[in-house]
DNA sequence: CAGCTGACAAAGA
DNA sequence: ATCTTTGCCAGCT
């Protein structure tokens, strides 16, 4: 594939990835960086976090680090936030950690199978 | 204008 | 097994 991939597009495309993911699932950010092409730029998965602020469709609740963790949760709009909503989808959270993380994980490379 | 930061992750420089 | 360093690159200071 060609890495000619626009910066600009790299966030499109994880906004439309993040759209993708079904309710009561998650993902990382490593696995959409993966499936983006651009594994070792998961911290740009991040900072498209960062400004998906202005993309409602965008549930960056359901995006945490490879563990589970909520890392995020203090970009919210309260340290409880994201943990509240992923509750409200059925998502068990522990200690700022997805219970069963790895069975609720939702690989885009592999459920969108491309 | 130049350098630092950061919602991560993998390798070991 | 733990801690440190590097890669990524747009946005801020």
């Amino acid at each position: 594939m060609h890495y000619s991939i626009k910066t600009t597009d790299f966030f499109q495309q994880v906004y439309k990835v993040c759209e993708l993911i079904p309710e009561g699932r998650i993902t990382s950010y490593g696995a959409i960086a993966s499936y983006l092409g651009a594994a070792r730029s998961s911290r740009m998965v991040g900072w498209a976090m960062n400004a998906s602020h202005n993309y409602p469709n965008v549930p960056a609740h359901r995006v945490v680090n490879r563990i589970g963790l909520l890392t995020g949760k203090f970009h919210f709009e309260g340290p409880k936030s994201m943990q509240h909503l992923l509750e409200n989808e059925g998502v068990e959270v522990l200690n700022d950690q997805v219970v069963e993380f790895e069975i609720l994980f939702w690989d885009p490379a592999v459920e969108l199978a491309l």
